[in-house]
DNA sequence: TATTTTTGGAGCAAACGCGAAACAGAGAAT
DNA sequence: ATTCTCTGTTTCGCGTTTGCTCCAAAAATA
């Protein structure tokens, strides 16, 4: 299966969340089938994507039918591994940084936030939304109680850097990155940027350049 | 030109902000000419892809030189319209909300949020980071004054929908949409999703099945 | 002057994403 | 039972993007 797994796009491993969170939806208000038309409205992927996204993993619907929404959910929930919940800490607790763990990811994702960590005397100790914040020299002991492989990082920008090499060193394997700044890691290690100000900057760009 | 810019493959004009970002960041701190694999190191992008990415607008460079970073920054000043700071509301001022007033966008985007709405009357008239708050009524009114066309959605995920619409009808052709929710919108509209919570599941996913 | 550096341009192959069309099979209607 | 319709599955081809390689020309350097 880990073999098949490899093949897929990775368009289509980004599309797998927005997939199964509409299915939640949809098993939660008492559905039970849904066609793929369906879901292309709702997710605005177009339907012929998301029927080869599906087929990907095999023959999961019938025809003439549509999908099983809960047979489907199941079977996500088993490919996106959304039994276990993942753990994650978040290094930075600026104005993002909190909003972030305001943010109740667990709710939809299965993925939690379980320790906060930040250099600022007066933020350690605190508790925001039930993470506690420890300071960032205590991350290796953290580390070993709490073995989260992946932080959500929200830093400032000239300690981006710095802070990542901390992460890294402790054995994280999976960074969100936040800043602006562009990490340098080792290629054992895999980040994600989300960079604000280059997607607002995008957006206007597109606005002005790409007429629709 | 305009006929030109019309060929740019949407992959460079993503990578355009990058660049530019990083061209300031080495204009402030003095640097005068900089080189493809420079460039290439600082923002990981391949450095055939940067001269490419960069000879869809004509030769910038010199042979053996590099580039002046001065004239590329100005360069690029105009083309990503730099000169006159782009005006955008904000519309939801929760947790994500606020922390996107007190980031600084305008500082190396000239991007500006003008002016921040909600609908909780706690809310409405205060005052954060200098962007007065007014309530969702007060829309077309302050659109009227302050003729913003983009706006950043940071309402809860149930409002998301109806809230578009009354930012499409009040003339805003921008959206940046931070909720969860597929927003449906007319086609004159452009929307670009910042979805945190598949963000942090797609690198879940990744880090487990795409092991590097 | 000779050498090194670095761009710009062309070309190429591989990967990828996506839309469309053909196909097959299940359900519904008559 | 037969036909019709809907829908998933599969395959195909087109366009985009990328990384790579050459090469020539220009600039800097020694």
């Amino acid at each position: 299966m880990n073999i098949d797994q490899q093949k897929i796009p990775q368009a289509t491993a980004k599309r797998l969340p927005l997939y199964y969170r509409f299915l939640e939806n949809l098993y939660h208000s008492g559905k039970q089938r849904v066609s793929s038309t369906e879901l292309s409205d709702a997710v605005k992927v177009d339907s012929a994507t998301i029927r080869r996204d599906f087929s990907y993993f095999g023959a999961l619907g019938k025809k003439g039918y549509g999908y099983n929404v809960q047979y489907l959910l199941s079977f996500f929930r088993k490919t996106l591994d959304q039994d276990e919940v993942t753990k994650v800490f978040l290094v930075g607790v600026g104005n993002l940084g909190t909003a972030l763990l305001k943010y109740n990811f667990t709710k939809s994702d299965n993925t939690q936030i379980v320790n906060a960590f930040d250099v600022n005397p007066d933020m350690i100790g605190q508790d925001i939304s039930g993470v506690e914040i420890y300071h960032m020299n205590d991350l290796p002991d953290v580390k070993k109680k709490r073995d989260a492989s992946i932080a959500i990082l929200t830093v400032p920008a000239p300690a981006a850097q710095e802070t990542a090499e901390q992460l890294v060193e402790a054995g994280i394997t999976g960074i969100l990155n936040f800043t602006p700044e562009r990490l340098t890691v080792p290629e054992t290690v895999r980040v994600h940027h989300i960079d604000l100000s280059v997607e607002l900057q995008t957006l206007v760009y597109f606005l002005k350049n790409y007429p629709l």
